[in-house]
RNA sequence: UCCUCUGUAGCUCAGUCGGUAGAGCAAGCGACUGUUAAUCGCUGGGUCCUAGGUUCGAGUCCUAGCGGAGGAGCCA
């Protein structure tokens, strides 16, 4: 970045001859920045680059730019120039350029092929072809890194899935994981926002945790004690001699931590990577993902829920808003309803639905069950998806499981069965939510662990928050890769994170 | 972890009854062209995942192993 201050902006000022009339100050708060060629907006320019995005919506016929990025695709003709269009991610498309022969530069068009990067500097011009407002008539060409055409593995044309995982180091360049990688910013940045605007102060919580169980699952291992010398001593492990002085692992949730925040400083949440040993091979889980956990004192249940709807509904809309280009080739390439369905979940209430109406449902559906419908039992896949996708079409909200299928710190319904856990089932994806409202009633809770085979003083701290100004109050965990998942219409989670971590496979 | 499918050219795949290998795309060369998944012609390109086995002979059949994909479970 080339925003400068003091005696280093005195001097790039003196070797421009002029200086801008702006307070440092002033220009910082208005989002400008002193760049090499002036005064630019941050964001559009940077030093004397302009974004494609911003030459393909704003760039004036007749002004002079320069834009870097990687060649998609090249054609010549003999008459004399080329097109060769060019993609710096800043957006879906690329931006075309045209390079006439007798452009500095031009003598190296034969090595401009796919994947090599250039520097152009032309003239925004009006395009004659039809498929783009602007075109590049390029003055200059400076071909910045040659990408061997024998050898570089994208192609112009569609690569399997699978094959691009093997090369994730370059699948970001391609238009698929170009679209997800801007989608993922996206939303992100909507999440933060959404807690933002709401108060919520964000949280963030260990990665490494000493909890022997946190309750969600097989956890990873974290030691610096040599595995190679243990294996051969073939004695036991002495975890007081490890790093932490007793066994540690990684994070399953941030959940029990965030909990503390929300019972001090109110509305938090989290947004951070979570770890599950778990040898899952399916196209919803990973090894390492992020989640996203709000927790909310005085909230109850169906604050909860009101909540996660909301949260939703906010995220999908700023996609919708802000990634149109993105959507619009997810719709056309990926899934041809990802759009109607995104449609559908912001314009319709959530169905809200307790568990024991939703066994009454699927016991009355007349579907042929490969596993049988019985109060008490888990609801499994195929159950949720005849909810989400045949039944309802829309997202629903399960709520008042059998206590029996939930963990420990879910609030006990006075009916003695069942507890106050929700999960958000959505289309396609299935659970993208999982939360309950917490029990806040020390006796209630304690007799839980018990039950649950927890030992109420491993987790004394925690329960600590009861036997101190306890409070009603509720929170949730949002999958964020499954999210990625049901906005893009992408089928598998492995290629809605950057890298992928899951058995057999941590590669890049 | 279980079930099913799968592994052949850079990529996507075909390969019949067991008889030593094919296409499309990509690449290289050429033609043509304000092109945009350009088009047309020619050329080059193979440890058929690995290790055993059956057989005169295995890409093909058998066994084991290692990948990959889909479904299930665990979950977000």
């Amino acid at each position: 970045m080339s925003t400068c201050y003091g005696a280093e902006r005195r001097r790039l000022f003196a070797r421009l001859g002029s200086v801008p009339n702006v307070p440092l100050r002033q220009s910082f708060w208005q989002n400008t920045a002193v760049t090499a060629s002036g005064y630019q907006r941050i964001g559009v320019t940077f030093m004397s680059r302009t974004r494609i995005n911003h030459v393909l919506q704003t760039s004036e016929p007749g002004s002079i730019v320069n834009v870097r990025g990687w060649v998609r695709t090249r054609r010549d003709s003999k008459q004399g120039f080329s097109f060769v269009e060019l993609y710096d991610g800043s957006c879906f498309s690329g931006l075309q350029i045209v390079v006439d022969a007798n452009v500095p530069g031009y003598e190296h068009i034969k090595e401009v092929t796919t994947g090599a990067s250039l520097s152009v500097t032309g003239e925004v011009k009006a395009s004659q072809g039809a498929k783009q407002r602007v075109e590049l008539l390029a003055q200059k060409l400076e071909l910045l890194g040659k990408a061997d055409a024998e050898t570089y593995p994208l192609q112009k044309k569609q690569h399997s899935f699978e094959f691009l995982r093997e090369i994730a180091h370059l699948r970001p360049r391609t238009n698929t994981f170009g679209a997800i990688a801007r989608v993922r910013n996206a939303a992100s940045a909507a999440i933060h926002e959404f807690f933002q605007e709401r108060g919520f102060n964000y949280v963030q919580t260990p990665i490494i945790t000493t909890s022997d169980c946190e309750g969600a699952g097989q956890m990873f291992s974290v030691t610096t004690m040599d595995l190679h010398k243990l294996a051969k001593s073939g004695g036991e492990v002495d975890f007081n001699q490890d790093f932490f002085g007793k066994h540690a692992s990684l994070t399953v949730s941030g959940q029990l931590e965030a909990e503390i925040f929300a019972c001090s400083v109110g509305d938090c949440y989290t947004f951070g990577p979570t770890f599950r040993a778990e040898n899952s091979n399916t196209t919803r889980h990973l090894a390492e993902f992020w989640m996203v956990e709000p927790e909310m004192p005085f909230y109850d249940l169906d604050d909860n829920m009101a909540l996660a709807e909301a949260f939703i509904k906010h995220v999908v809309g700023r996609i919708m808003e802000r990634r149109a280009d993105d959507m619009q080739f997810f719709n056309e390439r990926i899934d041809t309803t990802v759009i109607a369905t995104l449609r559908n979940i912001l314009d319709h209430e959530f169905i809200r639905l307790s568990y024991t109406e939703a066994i009454e449902i699927l016991e009355k559906s007349g579907q042929k069950w490969e596993y049988p419908i019985a109060w008490g039992g888990d609801l499994q896949s195929e159950h949720e998806r005849f909810l989400t996708e045949q039944h309802f079409k829309q997202p629903v909200i399960l709520f008042n499981y059998p206590r029996t299928l939930k963990p420990f710190y879910m609030r006990c319904n006075e009916d003695g069965k069942t507890v106050r856990a929700m999960d958000v089932l959505v289309p396609r994806v299935g659970e993208i939510i999982g939360g309950s409202q917490r029990e806040e009633r020390l006796d209630v809770l304690e007799l839980r662990m018990k039950e649950c085979g927890l030992n109420p003083a491993d987790y004394w701290w925690y329960v600590d928050l009861r036997r101190y100004g306890t409070v009603p109050h509720a929170g949730f965990g949002l999958g964020f890769e499954r999210l990625i998942q049901l906005v893009t219409g992408m089928v598998n989670i492995r290629d809605c994170i950057p890298f992928h971590r899951v058995p057999k496979s941590a590669d890049f």
